[in-house]
DNA sequence: TAATTTCGTTGACCAAAGTCAATAAATGAT
DNA sequence: ATCATTTATTGACTTTGGTCAACGAAATTA
């Protein structure tokens, strides 16, 4: 939990008190590896702070899954269009790696945007970086060929590598698991 | 300026006071077509609201352009990636229709933050709000065709496809002319 | 450990988008 | 209105990624 307030440090200055609020708000779950997070047709209405474990987010397009993210430890969990929208998910959030996750309703969080004004903005600052990295992955997208998407993720996050199968790199990739096969046998 | 705070009712009520703070930030720009409201290298202080013309924001990679969005009448525009972190700017901003526009500065915004809560509220809101496009749009590359991206582009935005030449649009899908082209000649 | 399923690689072939070039149509400039 | 430039289309060919199938390696489970 420690985990949380120095990132939020990294943010904003929040007081004893503000950070108080904000950890009495937090619960605490853990998860089993295959579990469910989150289902399709249900709405999003919390964020979740990793501090044990992998999620995969994906959805399926015609009977195939698209894996849109992975969340690790240290990272922000929620299907975020949803919780933003109060919309159903199309999108499951399943558990890679057993998992430990400290939740926040939207609710509690909705009041503590009301109650502190240094959070409401760190709801700000949140809603900036996640713009940030997926505006980063759209231009990937873009601009970059699979191969390219592949070796950036190499450079960048080679610890995902690691602990994801490799079937699902490509799906992240949008690519189907021979062609990653292939790219990586290149050269 | 009518249209702006119209636009911002949708999101928060503001007070007259907050928003003639607001509007007393604001100031008016025309530009010509061609011309550029940002180029590469500077960084990108100001968020717009366009109230007539159209733009186009993209970037050179490898001696071509990739246009990563197209802005219009009601929108802001904004390098909101330089803007947010202070980077220089790898993008252009061009006009492709004669132009005017309402800048606030990034300073007058921060402190329109810290005057006014509810002017920080609408700053999370409209962040939110960007996420939600991008992420959108990120989806449909992981998921969609060409040809998909195409129609839904087709069913959700006619108007794009009258104001702006095919090789741009091409270039949005993140397809050649020449495919395009034969994606329209299809059926 | 053995059996079974899942995962990764490889090959042959297919489909879709890119490239290059020619030409036609539309747009702009004089 | 004419000329020049830009934009859109089409054709032939290439490149890249997808599909389907086979096989072996790895991981899971009994």
């Amino acid at each position: 939990m420690q985990q949380l307030r120095s990132y939020f440090s990294k943010l904003i200055k929040l007081t004893d008190q503000e950070w108080a609020d904000y950890a009495d708000c937090l619960v605490k779950e853990r998860f089993p590896k295959k579990s469910f997070l989150l289902e399709e047709g249900g709405s999003c209405d919390f964020i979740a702070f990793v501090t044990e474990g992998i999620f995969r987010f994906y959805h399926e397009v015609e009977g195939e899954e698209k894996i849109t993210a992975f969340f690790f430890s240290g990272d922000f969990v929620t299907n975020y269009r949803s919780f933003l929208t109060g919309g159903p998910s199309e999108h499951y959030i399943q558990v890679l790696q057993d998992a430990t996750i400290y939740k926040i309703s939207k609710k509690d969080l909705h009041d503590l945007y009301d109650k502190h004004r240094s959070i409401e903005r760190l709801g700000r600052l949140i809603a900036e970086n996640l713009y940030l990295m997926v505006a980063k992955r759209l231009d990937a997208f873009h601009s970059s060929s699979p191969e390219e998407r592949y070796y950036e993720l190499v450079n960048r996050n080679s610890k995902l590598l690691q602990e994801i199968p490799q079937y699902m790199i490509a799906s992240y990739l949008g690519i189907k698991p021979e062609t990653l096969s292939r790219i990586r046998a290149r050269k």
